[in-house]
DNA sequence: TTCTTCCAACGAACGCTGTTCGTTACGAAC
DNA sequence: GTTCGTAACGAACAGCGTTCGTTGGAAGAA
């Protein structure tokens, strides 16, 4: 604020230059621009000339920071994947924490909308994820749970957080796609569409469809995920010794 | 085999008509290459001009049959859904039921390994998926199930399977961009070096990790895979009446 | 038979993508 | 004062999905 740099320069000044200066290019500014695009505009919108853009230049510039795409993508969900909170482990309450890990990393990647398409195409190996690695390990074998197993439970919580999290994040891009901005109003159509369809199926080859739409279409994502993990956590807990 | 086909017709014949009927494109022979190219080179290298290319010609000689990429992709995945084979339902043995429906879905989308990429991306419509969904549906529903809860539990097992399948898919791919061509030298070697990572960690920040290495890369995705639906089959079970 | 209509086929082009190459010019070190 | 490493970057390449406008053969109408 102390300085002159927002009163542009003259141009007659030191003759001819426009750019004094312009190392200021570094990876985390990139991720932190890449971040932004994804969040404002999509994760389909996010290319590298649409990150230089950003910095006033060409894609070329940014591959001296970031090897290609992929690891762009993958520094973006490691900076995501930052923002999850963990608690203090308690063996005794795993159950309630592991639910409560799930829906937090549910809840980090729907905020991110796409980041979660990238979620299932990474593996696993920033320093979060190995921070959530070893919480979500520690605690299964602290409550008991033999290493083996406690690695494939683990190993199957995060598929489903993932995979849900990256179906979601589908429907967001189809929703951005219709124009829409409210998911609700989205849900709400979509779900109105798939009713009518089913309700046009046959009767005599599909009768279950049929006569229930209404349950079929009932739930939003939230209680979907909500369910299918009070599953998973079931059949994790009748495991537990 | 008894025509003159496989004669070349001389130039000078009939005079100038290299193509006399060409009318030999729909949409069957278009999904038909298309899961040939999918099967032998993978969904990276399905292109709407490499698809083409098996009919000697151009990109848009496609688009009279097919509206765009997305809708070939999912005539492709409708194709593949086809090849499952559905039981006679038995409410009595839904567990077992449910189990092989989930099994053979996974089968049938892992033998044409990167589909499982479309998988999660689409949404059932076509008549394959409805007939799937009925007998899943139906299954739950025959056992006991409200048709609420048997709505939220077809819904997670597909989920989980397609996800699950999505998950190797991915690999397939990274394992095909290797170059290497034999799933069980890409696993050992992939689980080598994630081992020989999480053993360089530093001790006091990640024991558990540290520890048990060996049983985090002990399971091959089909075991986790099963691991996964027991744990969901459990859970449901549980919720059974 | 002759004429008209229709539409699959397709060559060419548009705008976009990720990535590479070779050049430039600045900051720092000698 | 010169040299050197290297971030920045303009230009280009090969590929993508899709659209446009034309063409020519098949089918229906007269």
């Amino acid at each position: 604020m102390a300085g002159s740099e927002d009163v542009p320069t003259p141009p007659w000044r030191k003759s001819r230059k426009p750019t004094p200066l312009k190392r200021q290019l570094n990876q985390d500014l990139i991720v932190d621009a890449g971040l932004r695009i994804v969040d404002t505009e999509g994760l389909d919108a996010l290319s590298m000339r649409r990150v230089a853009q950003e910095f006033d230049t060409g894609p070329a510039s940014l591959y001296a920071h970031v090897a290609n795409k992929e690891e762009l993508l993958e520094l973006i969900y490691e900076r995501v994947l930052g923002e999850i909170e963990l608690p203090e482990r308690d063996p005794s309450r795993w159950k309630d924490q592991l639910r409560a890990y799930a829906m937090e990393v549910h809840r980090v990647l729907t905020a991110h909308a796409d980041v979660a398409r990238v979620a299932l195409a990474s593996v696993p190996s920033g320093e979060n994820s190995i921070l959530a690695g070893e919480f979500v390990f520690g605690l299964l074998i602290e409550a008991g749970m033999s290493p083996r197993e406690a690695s494939l439970s683990m190993d199957r919580i995060h598929l489903y957080v993932t995979g849900d999290a990256y179906e979601g994040s589908l429907h967001y891009a189809r929703m951005r796609a219709a124009g829409l901005d409210d998911p609700r109003e989205y849900f709400e159509r979509f779900a109105g569409q798939l009713a009518d369809y089913y309700r046009a199926l046959p009767t005599e080859r599909f009768p279950h469809i049929q006569k229930f739409v209404d349950d079929l279409i009932a739930d939003d994502g939230e209680e979907r995920f909500r369910y299918g993990l009070e599953l998973l956590l079931a059949g994790i807990e009748a495991r537990m010794p």
